[in-house]
RNA sequence: GCCCUCGUAGCUCAGCUGGAUAGAGCAACGGACUUCUAAUCCGUAGGUCACACGUUCGAAUCGUGUCGAGGGUACCA
């Protein structure tokens, strides 16, 4: 919608001779419906640069467009503003075009463009918490926008099995096991105490008997395998599947994290100090020189991070998103200067940075550690409130807000759960649309014309505007407050007028077109947020 | 100390690249089901957009500073 008036206005200034730039025009929805359908600021602009008065280009664009089918009527009003009245009979067939593309619509044709998305990325040393949930979802839902723009994506979980935190829950579940077959065995200085790792050891117990005598490897082996299961299933549970899981170790094998660091060298961007490898970043503008090799001859995570991000470069995609939460936030400007300074285009890698959520419990903030097994699983949060609510509930709010979670609110009032308010717009239309089955031709869509009939075709319009921008500002809440607000004004409108009229079939043909069209754009969107959208609730 | 993110109604939060009278849900109060699902709708009340300067015809939005919250600042991941 707001891309055919700006059509038209380009066109206008054109004719006009003024200069301008596409970011110049501006078209919104004013806040007050008096003003209009929708409105432009481009005479203040243009009054600039022109030294004109505003009001006064005004009225000369309003001249040159008067005459477009589009529109209605035109004003000019306050300082300069224009607003436009949009002419509805230009804009009601869209509807035709909605169910013709039904649950395609909103779809953009392949743009042949490869995007690899990398997020979750928990190393398996426990099960997923509510606070992975965030990232989880916010990947997902990104996938699944980009793949409705055309994009061919990948969904990617980059794990590392190695190291310090996996032999130490290797040590953990020997330790439990050890405890249950009443042998001695020191519980590790900062072991793991999740419950879950007592359970790990249970199944050993019950599959290899307690005369079981197994080094560390076998209990690390057998914890990770066992975790990594769970963590697949919680995701299944969201509906989250992965195309590939990429372990560090691969870098390890294939030499590729000492490759980074020769070619770093061969930069002169490497240099030795007590012992370990420094990356000079105070020598490419960033805040202070970094170990990527420590003096006990491993590598620091930053490394293999690095390597990490230069694979990905060579896989050749068009755009790498890298979701991470806050706490990875000084790790990837880094790592980002190090991919530029391997030769790679750093700015094919989009890094999306979401705020850690607060789980509060009886109003108190509930303090979450892996290590000491105080944290509420993802799996419990989606038992108790259902995958759709934890769907909507993480992507509901921006990326950037500290957001508290009630947990008790959210189970008591999650019947009125915004969720259920969308999906019941939607169960309502489909009722009707399971009472109303006979056969429409010939629909006459001119019939609708009320006023909120009007706003919502418009509304619709906007559904492929509106997926377009979440795809360049990579923010789902857009979406999400999308479909709220589509789902408000059809409530609204249900409530006021009847759709069936015996006594107007021509009509009732009309509304049957227009709420099914209202229906597949919700569906639509609720699917892109990996959101059921039942027809009966 | 330094670097990120944030501060909007009692609570949880929207507010797109600055636009006209700042919005929604929850909580409070009052209404609406013989009619396609009341998981809904309508109404009342609730605000110095943390604060102060600055840029601008115009600021919740941009800039600087102050205060406050969270995160990061490791030869942990």
């Amino acid at each position: 919608m707001k891309n055919l008036v700006i059509d038209e206005i380009k066109r206008s200034l054109k004719d006009l001779n003024y200069e301008f730039e596409d970011g110049d025009i501006n078209v919104n929805v004013p806040k007050n419906k008096e003003f209009g359908d929708l409105s432009t600021n481009i005479a203040f602009l243009l009054s600039k640069k022109n030294k004109k008065n505003p009001i006064e280009i005004s009225t000369e664009i309003r001249e040159n467009l008067i005459s477009v089918n589009l529109f209605r009527e035109i004003n000019i009003a306050g300082p300069g503003f224009l607003n436009f009245r949009i002419n509805p009979k230009s804009i009601v067939n869209y509807i035709s075009e909605i169910i013709k593309e039904n649950e395609n619509y909103g779809k953009t044709n392949p743009c042949n463009k490869k995007v690899l998305v990398e997020f979750v990325s928990a190393n398996p040393t426990g099960p997923l918490t509510v606070g992975h949930g965030r990232g989880a979802i916010l990947g997902d839902t990104l996938s699944n926008i980009f793949e409705w723009n055309g994009y061919t994506v990948e969904r990617e979980y980059y794990y590392n099995n190695a190291g310090r935190q996996m032999r130490i829950l290797g040590e953990s579940v020997q330790s439990r096991f050890m405890e249950l077959v009443g042998k001695k065995y020191t519980f590790p200085e900062d072991g793991y105490q999740g419950d879950y790792i007592f359970s790990i050891a249970k199944e050993i117990l019950e599959k290899h008997g307690k005369n079981l005598n197994e080094d560390n490897v076998f209990f690390k082996e057998y914890a990770e395998n066992f975790i990594f299961n769970d963590i697949k299933k919680t995701l299944k549970n969201l509906d989250i599947s992965f195309d590939s899981f990429f372990n560090e170790k691969t870098l390890y094998d294939n030499k590729e994290i000492y490759n980074v660091i020769d070619k770093l060298k061969s930069k002169k961007l490497i240099y030795e100090k007590d012992g370990a490898v420094w990356f000079k970043g105070t020598e490419v503008g960033r805040d202070n020189d970094r170990v990527l090799i420590k003096k006990t001859g491993e590598p620091t995570y930053r490394l293999p991070d690095m390597a990490y991000h230069a694979d990905k470069m060579k896989r050749g995609y068009d755009i790498c998103i890298d979701v991470f939460g806050a706490d990875h936030m000084d790790a990837y400007p880094d790592v980002i200067e190090v991919v530029k300074q391997l030769g790679y285009d750093e700015s094919k890698i989009k890094v999306i940075i979401h705020q850690f959520i607060s789980i509060l419990k009886k109003g108190k903030i509930v303090k979450m550690s892996t290590r000491k097994g105080t944290f509420i699983t993802l799996d419990n949060l989606v038992d108790q409130v259902g995958s759709d609510v934890v769907r909507y509930f993480f992507v509901m709010r921006g990326i950037n807000s500290h957001l508290n979670f009630d947990l008790d609110i959210a189970k008591e009032k999650s019947e009125k759960n915004p969720i259920y308010y969308i999906q019941y717009a939607n169960a309502r239309i489909n009722t009707i649309l399971e009472i109303y089955k006979d056969e429409i031709k010939n629909v006459n869509l001119e019939l609708l014309v009320k006023e909120e009939e009007i706003k919502l075709i418009y509304k619709l319009v906007e559904f492929k505007e509106t997926l377009i921008k979440v795809k360049n500002i990579m923010e789902p809440q857009i979406l999400a407050n999308y479909l709220l607000e589509l789902s408000s004004m059809f409530h609204k409108y249900y409530a006021k007028n009847r759709i069936i009229n015996d006594s107007n079939i021509k009509l009732t043909e009309a509304r049957i077109f227009f709420i099914k069209s209202i229906s597949i754009v919700i569906t639509n969107g609720l699917k892109i947020l990996g959101i059921s959208a039942p027809k009966k609730m």
